[in-house]
DNA sequence: ATAATGACATGTT
DNA sequence: TAACATGCCATTA
């Protein structure tokens, strides 16, 4: 497993029941700050995998759309479905109000993944309320 | 090694 | 608003 996998996979893990984040705030808090896609194509690729299991369903785009493409075992409808259960709120065009429900990462938290003070300094300013 | 492929983000029309 | 264009870069083929 590449150390950038591994890190959306941990990244993706710490998104708390009930919030959401974007594939980009994703890539920016591991350090791959222009990694967005990339983190799509891994969460893509954890598909299947027992190994791996994680909350991809809390991973939507920064405009506030689920972005899934659908296949037969996940799809949008199922991604709606589990943000649902977690009480946040999708109208039928798979839209939500991210800000509402964005995960705004500590201090403390963004310690943990080996980042330069000054760059996460850089997230804290970026995401605050 | 080289090229194609994306569950993206952002700025411009 | 919404489409379009461009930049992006780990994976795959």
């Amino acid at each position: 497993m590449s150390p950038f996998k591994k890190k959306v996979i941990q990244a993706v893990e710490r998104i708390p029941y009930g919030k959401v984040a974007s594939y980009g705030q994703i890539a920016l808090i591991i350090g791959f700050p222009r990694g967005a896609r990339e983190v799509g194509w891994i969460l893509n690729s954890t598909e299947g995998d027992r190994e791996v299991d994680i909350p991809w369903w809390r991973v939507i785009n920064n405009s506030g759309r689920i972005s899934i493409k659908g296949t037969v075992h996940l799809s949008a409808d199922l991604q709606r479905k589990l943000l649902r259960a977690e009480g946040i709120e999708i109208n039928d065009l798979f839209e939500l109000d991210i800000e509402k429900h964005r995960f705004r990462p500590t201090e403390d938290e963004l310690k943990d993944l080996e980042l330069a003070a000054d760059y996460i300094q850089m997230i804290l300013e970026k995401y605050k309320i």
